[in-house]
DNA sequence: GCTTTTAGCTAACACCGTTAGCCAAACCTG
DNA sequence: CAGGTTTGGCTAACGGTGTTAGCTAAAAGC
């Protein structure tokens, strides 16, 4: 019996794929055995359990999400990086529901735990495009938690197609990006 | 052996209760047997399985909510109503997250379907809010979706614990309704 | 009051996550 | 390169959960 030449990096990695095939939910330890060409018992060699595959898979999701999200916004200020932004977190989600879903959840154990680092590394971003409108110390907490709630929620609800109705999606969520900087300028103006 | 009396309804009630209390990914077929008085198998004469349970969950929990919302703003309008609104709906995630959670990623199988039919109802408060803004016509569906998912974003996020940092939760909630507003009193004085 | 329907039961199966315990491949170390 | 050690794979087995089949007795209808 020749060795699969695993690691945990590998499984998790597959796990991720999976997932972004078949649904989180779908993902199942011997289903994910089978991709990566060995039997059930033996993932358990590389990874904890299934929550643990659950979180690794989470890290790897928001580490991912943190690097597009970043290298979208390099070289645009202001509105230019608020949509870049946001635009690469929506295609990232899109293209990754499964890895994504993933962190829907978790809770990171400590500041230490990397769920907490690549989550903080994420924020970064969207931090970074705060910083081009001036808003007040006092306001940009506020801000960067409706950021990921408006990016979060608006993903979530497309992804699970909870927009049944008419309009078109790609059109409302730039409309949501110009409506969000209407707002942001106008709260940094108010420092003048 | 007397009879427990229950229908459909009972059970998706006890089931959406149960949800709330233990969360909906430990809401299981014996559990809520239990809860009710009977042997597993027999819940299935009256719901076809756990999928089915988990719709009716969700249609549930769309109707509660869309009644929360609706007699929330009732009297009001503008930023009143846009706060009640928004209010409604997070105090009743809070209170029921487990009912609430399972209306995601279910999808609707047709225009028909209750679950499109109670959505629709829960999307008509806030249409009625936005009609106290007088936004244009073409504006109108990307504000409810962005209505929507800032708010789906928001509770979705504050109940799986992913705001891990310092601000108070309450504070950002009341000032995400407040840049809405302004955003939204924007948009309707452009008319003018 | 008899028949029909149906809500409950027990028994059993399939599938999934997980643990225990074994064995051989790879990797040190002398 | 030979020896032991580590370790990544395996089979076997258990517990729990969702589900189906088939029976029986309680309720409903004529």
């Amino acid at each position: 019996m020749p060795r699969a030449g695993l690691d945990p990096a590998a499984v998790v990695a597959a796990g991720a794929a999976l997932a972004d095939e078949v649904g989180l939910a779908n993902l199942t330890m011997g289903l994910l055995a089978e991709r990566v060409g060995v039997r059930t018992p033996s993932l358990y060699k590389h990874v904890s359990g299934q929550e643990d595959l659950n979180r690794r898979i989470a890290v790897l999701a928001m580490s991912q999400a943190a690097d597009a999200m970043g290298s979208a916004i390099q070289g645009y200020a202001g509105r230019d990086a608020l949509a870049a932004a946001a635009r690469a977190l929506r295609t990232f989600v899109m293209e990754h529901p499964g890895r994504y879903a993933a962190t829907i959840g978790v809770e990171p154990s400590g500041p230490d735990d990397p769920l907490a680092t690549e989550g903080r590394r994420a924020m970064d971003a969207f931090a970074a495009v705060l910083r081009g409108y001036e808003i007040e110390e006092p306001d940009v907490d506020h801000a960067l938690r409706m950021l990921r709630s408006l990016c979060h929620g608006f993903a979530t609800l497309q992804a699970a197609g909870g927009f049944q109705w008419s309009a078109d999606i790609d059109e409302s969520f730039e409309w949501l990006i110009a409506f969000t900087d209407q707002g942001l300028r106008a709260l940094g103006q108010r420092r003048a």
